[in-house]
DNA sequence: CCATGTGTTGAA
DNA sequence: TCAACACATGGG
């Protein structure tokens, strides 16, 4: 594949982008622009330094993309003055899809992005926010190393179609009603020490947590955190102290968490029928739970169409499931001429830099 | 050999 | 923080 020649075939795990409707694509520039520029002289014209293995490489306007020597893209982010790389891909805009993956991982949901609004994608396209969940369910580097992998829209899907409660999760302020809060606590130095066991007040324990009126030794109960991981707990008396805790499984979750001791963990039932329990961290300070910060919970709902940064996923999945088995992965953005764009604005650029 | 990704620097 | 650029280097 020397630069140009890779047409259709390789197609890298895309990250695409062409809200052709929506967000029109960054300016191209290059030659265009001006049009005064006195581009395009007579074929004797001098000839254009940067042949097709020139030395200059092309830079991407798109932020956290950057040219290889080999005419594909790498993509990058800075954290604490240090680059992270987040791989090499053959199209310009699959780069700048990773970054603003990364960019939503690693800054929030805020961060400056190269294509998408995502999040705010309110009413219309609840996806974008079922995607920001999953970039929140896990950690940096395990985003990064999918973003590296291309295996990222993969792992998307395979999340939205297993946790669809937690991808409905995420929607946004709209659905808060779904559940109420019951009692925080800011946890103890012993409550994430290697006790593996969170004390719960007492007051809160007998409102809202009454043990089995049996007089179950210790019932498991399960929470689902804000990822939409769903967490069990061994909740009992202990008489000796006099203290309602849950116990096994509690060091796994404050080992998960990151949870530190001043942090809070928050309790909340949703008010349907299913009186389902959620628990979620919050830092002090720092940088958010392990899981991804707190969620606003909201009435699960089937998951229509996945669309990443504007490419049909699901579609995409089932168009190129059939490939997925050889070295190559990922799919194109089959369907539209979405990916045209992309395509044609590499192919142009080949085109002038051999034109002079 | 070559693509990748790091070292490094200057600009923002 | 960010990207341009050089190049070490490790996988094939």
């Amino acid at each position: 594949m020397d630069s140009t020649s890779t047409n259709d075939s390789s197609s890298t795990s895309d990250v695409a982008a062409a809200p052709a409707t929506l967000q029109p694509p960054p300016p191209l520039q290059r030659m265009g622009s001006g049009a005064s520029a006195v581009i395009d002289p007579s074929p004797l014209a001098e000839p254009d330094v940067e042949a097709e293995s020139s030395r200059k490489l092309p830079s991407s306007r798109y932020k956290g993309v950057v040219p290889q020597p080999n005419g594909r893209w790498g993509a990058q982010i800075y954290e604490k003055h240090q680059r992270v790389w987040l791989g090499t891909f053959n199209l310009e805009r699959d780069a700048a899809g990773a970054y603003d993956v990364a960019a939503h991982r690693f800054r929030g949901r805020d961060a400056a992005t190269n294509f998408p609004p995502l999040f705010s994608a309110g009413d219309g396209d609840e996806a974008a926010t079922h995607e920001l969940g999953f970039i929140l369910s896990r950690s940096k580097a395990e985003v990064v190393d999918m973003l590296r992998k291309h295996t990222y829209s993969d792992e998307l899907q395979q999340w939205l179609r297993r946790s669809p409660a937690a991808a409905a999760a995420t929607s946004g302020a709209d659905q808060k009603a779904a559940r109420e809060h019951l009692f925080d606590k800011a946890v103890t130095p012993s409550d994430v020490g290697k006790l593996n066991r969170l004390v719960i007040p007492k007051q809160h324990a007998e409102k809202h947590f009454p043990l089995a009126a049996g007089g179950v030794p210790g019932e498991l109960v399960s929470f689902e955190d804000g990822g939409g991981k769903v967490w069990r707990f061994r909740y009992s008396y202990w008489s000796s102290s006099q203290s309602y805790v849950l116990t096994k499984g509690w060091s796994r979750f404050v080992k998960e968490k990151g949870l530190k001791a001043g942090d809070a963990v928050g309790f909340y039932r949703s008010k349907g029928s299913d009186r389902q329990l959620y628990i979620e961290c919050r830092k002090g300070t720092t940088a958010g739970c392990g899981g991804g910060g707190f969620l606003p919970l909201a009435a699960v709902d089937p998951v229509k169409v996945v669309r990443l940064f504007g490419v049909d996923l699901v579609k995409a999945a089932v168009e190129g499931s059939a490939l997925n088995d050889n070295g190559k992965r990922r799919t194109e953005g089959t369907e539209a001429a979405a990916p045209a764009a992309g395509v044609g604005w590499l192919k142009k650029q080949c085109i002038v830099a051999l034109a002079g």
